[in-house]
DNA sequence: TCTGGGGTCCTAGGACCC
DNA sequence: TCTGGGGTCCTAGGACCC
């Protein structure tokens, strides 16, 4: 058996924790540069606000209803997601971490329906008491029907934050009642193509036989649909090393005009991505920049820069990959003068130490080269981030983003921490 | 005017091999 | 006019997830 524990509105719930004020009150979170509504409260969604809507087209009804609005802070995010993650850990001898705010517990062998009920029941409660954070948790015998599970945990405060799907009958009955677009792994394009053959239920998809499944779609919505009759064969393998790290970032108003800061903009995404690649343990063989214009603007001359760099031997040196970066960037310079609304840099073809392929005549000695790399990161590490930099970075951070309703660090700052007054 | 960031997996088609 | 058969590897793009 396999339990998913989900936390509820999960940005929304963090920011909550510190302002108690607004538990009844409408709010959102928004994307990095103030640019979209990435998180809602249940009021919220009530008042019709989308998933991913950009700011300027809801401002209106954000203020008509006082909703408490604010920017992302991945840094309090991160910190209230260890909490509530130790915690579930407690309860299982193996979790999956699959996202920020979402965990697959194993509950094999952990007694009958009822145990199970009433320990999820108790995960819940143990954690939104600990954490300030409400969970929701659904336990069945495959993990997209965990997901199923969770969701009517969510939506019906009956089942007491945790909902169990163990015997086909209650398998039965929550398919009937579940839109088949809102399936793990159903998106909106296979959800399309499903209602147009007459299924608009988990069950009705459910009991399509197999080669009708096999012969329409591929292998992996033929693994939903074992999922969905109670075949486990999703598995979330933990993936400790990543195959590619991007950082990028959107620049905020009308993008960036001068090459020079958008040099600067990539200088530091290589960095920050080749930070990731050495937190990793890893090397990577190829760098890919890319630079382009808004989408949504017809109005001004567009430009897309894309295009990758390989090293001949694997590595995670930041002068190394920024040099790789850059000059992908100078290579798809183009004349005429255009506004770069969003730029980035990824880190693929990686490897690990051992999968290092050396050169004979490599020209770089590795050892000094691993040798000042850790002592840039422990000198990072205790003085704040690009305390020891690369000149290319620069100083100041001009392509700097919007975060005008940003609230504070109060789990991982020492001088954000609440006081409480007598 | 303003429109996020970071991932994985699968497949079709092209290039190449004998 | 007629133009083989059987593979592998790589990549771009599409679909999905949060």
């Amino acid at each position: 058996m396999f339990g998913l524990a989900d936390c509820n509105n999960f940005y929304c719930s963090c920011e909550r924790v510190f302002h108690p004020e607004l538990r009844d009150v409408p709010v959102v979170v928004l994307s990095n540069n103030d640019g979209c509504v990435i998180a809602r409260s249940e009021e919220s969604k009530a008042l019709g606000i989308k998933m991913g809507t950009p700011l300027y087209q809801v401002r209106e009804l954000l203020e008509k209803n006082r909703v408490a609005v604010f920017s992302s802070n991945y840094t309090l995010y991160g910190s209230m997601s260890g909490r509530v993650m130790s915690l579930l850990a407690s309860y299982t001898p193996s979790l999956d971490i699959y996202s920020i705010d979402e965990a697959f517990l194993d509950l094999s062998n952990m007694g009958d329906g009822s145990y199970l009920k009433t320990y999820g029941e108790e995960i819940a409660a143990r954690v939104g008491r600990a954490t300030g954070i409400p969970i929701s948790i659904g336990i069945a015998p495959t993990k997209t029907l965990a997901k199923v599970g969770s969701k009517f945990a969510k939506k019906y405060p009956g089942y007491k934050r945790c909902c169990l799907i163990d015997t086909d009958e209650r398998r039965r009955k929550a398919l009937e009642l579940f839109d088949v677009g809102d399936v793990w792994g159903v998106g909106r394009r296979i959800a399309e193509k499903l209602n147009y053959h007459g299924i608009h239920t988990a069950a009705d998809f459910a009991n399509k036989s197999e080669s009708w499944v096999r012969s329409h779609f591929n292998v992996t919505t033929l693994r939903t649909w074992k999922e969905l009759n109670g075949v486990s064969c999703v598995s979330i393998e933990e993936l400790p090393r990543k195959k590619s790290i991007c950082t990028s970032r959107s620049f905020a108003d009308a993008g960036v005009t001068d090459w020079n800061v958008l040099e600067e903009a990539v200088a530091n995404f290589a960095s920050r991505s080749a930070q990731k690649l050495r937190e990793q343990k890893s090397y990577c063989l190829s760098v890919t920049t890319f630079a382009y214009t808004s989408r949504f603007r017809i109005d001004v001359p567009s430009h897309v820069i894309y295009g990758s760099h390989h090293l001949t031997v694997a590595s995670n040196d930041t002068a190394e990959i920024i040099r790789a970066a850059l000059r992908v960037l100078r290579e798809g310079r183009a004349e005429g003068g255009f506004a770069y609304k969003k730029a980035g840099v990824i880190l693929w073809n990686i490897v690990t130490h051992e999968g290092v392929q050396q050169d004979l005549f490599d020209p770089v000695d590795r050892k000094k080269q691993a040798a000042l790399l850790e002592a840039i990161d422990r000198i990072n590490h205790k003085n704040g981030h690009d305390t020891v930099r690369v000149a290319v970075q620069g100083t100041d951070i001009r392509f700097g983003l919007k975060h005008e309703y940003l609230s504070r660090h109060y789990t991982t700052d020492i001088d954000d921490i609440l006081v409480a007054k007598n």
